[in-house]
RNA sequence: GCUGUUAUAGCUCAGUGGUAGAGCACUUCCUUGGUAAGGAAGAGGUCCCGGGUUCAAGUCCCGGUAACAGCUCCA
């Protein structure tokens, strides 16, 4: 007999052998219907693996990413099986699950597989699940594995083979179809039920630029049809938030082909709601002792020759700029850090000036390659809401709470309430590449990690992963339909004072070295204001919004009284609009309805004898009407509980 | 940057080598209305740019530009 150990530290005894599967079955007919694949001692592993020894036995269901992981890498399996019985002598790269479903790299030779034809690999996947064939699992010594697959003629799984270490190398069958696989998988192919491949793309093999460009198929599978028909319509969601279209639909900023790619340029609409997001950031800033900076767009060169930024990023920049006199260069500012260092630089420092923190909202100029662009989450000049503060050693952890505290703030304030975060960390064998010494590294991860515990925030620690002057923590949102979105970043610096020479006269009366610590709550404005489209449709809140109030005359006999209460808002600084179409009341609702503008007035001449308006809330229907004086005040009040929280 | 797709009215999009189209938006007129689409008429085009093939190119071919999807990248 053996010991199971479960999550909840319960102990179970089995026979030596016993699978997952058996023990789900002893647990409950229900579980071992639902569960997909198990965990033995932290590896993931088939159901039908047999357990040896007393373990640690984790059951894994569709709940849970590794039971996902198992249904879509098997998915995987089932696509390629079916391209091979559709592709005679198809060759295939790899095959993993993702984030939301799988993939397969495959090379189909002459054959191209277009979009068109992914409904007939659909269909061929839907009838081999339906066989609900077994996966073999299989140990395979490397020559033998090597043999059979270039036997198939299989040149990118042999590439793969050959990489792999002897005694290592496993693979998967199901029907005629074997796959150089790690696994795990689900025992059998019976439990993919709804199928949907979703796309064609190219995709270098191995993701090296000078290597063949293989056909991805993505797709995505689940266990029954409902599931599918729900992550389609979430799709249809996604695209309908899309910030690309609301930002047009807005007119919050356009781009010109003439002004170039990645310029993004913010119209009225949309220029007016960014500065109230920046005057809301600058408000707490002040209240955390924050003091507003401007520098210049450019710098000359030797600005960032001095940060090491031009050695590291010169050639994948612009280049650049060359004045009429001989020998000037300047460059547009990729960031803002090195102008901030010589501010701090302007006049001696003492440790009682410390912490320093400087903001600016800083328009860089990065260039993005041409294919990144993507709408205002990728571009090439972009406005970071930037601050570097600069700080003894002793204050890190301190300042980097004060940083966090305004993070929370914001994202509060716009009702990101699912949040996480990720600390990027040095990675742990390969220290050589990064600066700074040993011990300043250690205080500043340990501040990190030690003012997340602190505020109880769970973070994700990733090795590796910290820019090469020190660490950082960023911070990753959900949005309402549950997509990832990363943000603010807060990062450790001792780069920077180190090449600039920073410092100030401590308490001994002997010159140190000043900490940085680069954050920005946004990351960019531009990155931001996309977030929130996405994240809220379009549907800002009254505080921020563009358009506030829309009134609606009922006929054109009120679009006089109409403009006398569009005004009377305007005095009370609520942004009002008026509809004055000679339209019936009936479609200005419904029109209006749709231009997500929170607010509906309409008047007529009850409301123009009364001096009044009839109230209706976008979304929610009729409110009943109020006194002009009195509707001002309660969008102020509403404004004000909106804002005064934070 | 690489591979592929796309580019026609302000927007969303049809268009088969032979006179440039629809819906919405816009303008004018009729109507003057009470909580999600009233009616009529009109105006609006460098068919992305540059070449080529052809008697004839929005349509076919080549080059460029931009957008989109994916890959690679992201101080």
């Amino acid at each position: 007999m053996i010991k199971i150990t479960f999550p909840d530290g319960s102990v179970r005894e089995y026979e030596a052998g016993v699978t997952g599967l058996q023990i789900a079955e002893s647990i409950s007919p229900r579980l071992a219907k639902e569960v997909l694949a198990c965990g033995v001692n932290g590896e993931t592993v088939e159901l039908n693996r047999p357990i040896a020894e007393d373990a640690s036995v984790v059951l894994y269901k569709w709940e849970d990413e590794e039971g996902k992981h198992a249904f879509w890498h098997t998915s995987a399996h089932l696509m390629a099986e079916a391209l091979q019985e559709l592709y005679p002598g198809i060759q295939f790269g790899i095959g993993p699950a993702i984030e939301n479903g799988f993939y397969y790299d495959v090379d189909a030779g002459e054959t191209v597989i277009k979009e068109g034809d992914l409904k007939a690999i659909e269909d061929k996947m839907q009838e081999l699940a339906a066989k609900g064939e077994p996966l073999v699992r299989k140990e395979v010594p490397k020559a033998q594995a090597l043999e059979e697959f270039s036997a198939e003629g299989q040149t990118y799984k042999c590439e793969l083979i050959a990489d792999l270490e002897d005694g290592h190398i496993t693979t998967y069958t199901q029907g005629c179809f074997t796959d150089l696989c790690r696994g795990p998988h689900l025992t059998t192919t019976a439990p993919i039920k709804a199928i949907k491949l979703t796309a064609v793309a190219g995709a270098y093999w191995r993701g090296q630029e000078n290597r063949p460009m293989l056909t991805r198929i993505y797709g995505i599978t689940f266990p029954k049809k409902k599931m599918l028909d729900e992550y389609l319509v979430l799709l249809e969601e996604a695209k309908k938030r899309d910030h690309r279209k609301i930002g047009k639909e807005m007119e919050l900023f356009m781009f010109s082909e003439m002004v170039g790619k990645g310029l993004p340029m913010w119209l009225p609409r949309g220029t007016a709601l960014r500065l109230r997001l920046e005057d809301f950031l600058k408000k707490i800033q002040r209240r955390f002792g924050y003091q507003q900076v401007m520098t210049p767009h450019i710098g000359n060169k030797q600005l960032y020759v001095t940060s090491g930024h031009y050695a590291k990023y010169g050639k994948d920049s612009f280049q650049p700029i060359h004045t009429p006199e001989e020998g000037e260069e300047y460059l547009l500012k990729p960031m803002n850090c090195p102008h901030h260092c010589e501010i701090y630089k302007w006049q001696p420092r003492s440790y009682k000036d410390l912490p320093l923190r400087f903001a600016e909202f800083g328009t860089v100029y990065r260039y993005e390659q041409s294919g990144e662009l993507h709408g205002l989450t990728r571009v090439r000049s972009f406005t970071q809401d930037d601050a570097h503060i600069f700080c003894r050693p002793d204050q890190v952890k301190e300042e980097f709470l004060k940083v966090m505290d305004i993070i929370m703030i914001i994202f509060k304030a716009l009702d990101f309430e699912n949040f996480e975060a990720q600390i990027s960390l040095r990675d742990k064998e390969n220290r050589d590449k990064y600066i700074g010494s040993d011990e300043n590294w250690e205080k500043a991860e340990r501040a990190i990690v030690e003012a997340c515990e602190e505020k109880g925030l769970k973070a994700k620690v990733e090795y590796g992963e910290a820019a090469f002057y020190g660490p950082k923590l960023d911070f990753m949102v959900r949005d309402a339909i549950g997509r990832k979105w990363q943000l603010g970043t807060i990062q450790v610096d001792y780069n920077l004072p180190e090449r600039f020479q920073l410092e100030y006269t401590g308490a001994d009366n002997q010159k140190h070295r000043p900490v940085m610590i680069h954050r920005a709550p946004f990351g960019s404005m531009e990155r931001f204001v996309a977030v929130l489209i996405e994240h809220t449709g379009g549907k800002f809140p009254l505080w921020l919004t563009p358009d506030q109030v829309v009134i609606l005359p009922i006929s054109e006999k009120y679009n006089e009284y109409a403009q006398q209460v569009r005004a009377a808002l305007d005095a009370e600084d609520i942004r009002a609009l008026v509809d004055e179409r000679n339209e019936k009341i009936g479609r200005k609702i419904r029109d209006n309805e749709l231009r997500r503008i929170p607010y509906l007035l309409v008047v007529g001449e009850k409301e123009q004898a009364e001096g009044t308006v009839s109230v209706r809330k976008q979304g929610e229907g009729d409110q009943g009407s109020m006194k002009i004086a009195d509707f001002a005040k309660k969008i102020q009040e509403e404004v004000q509980t909106m804002l005064s929280k934070y």
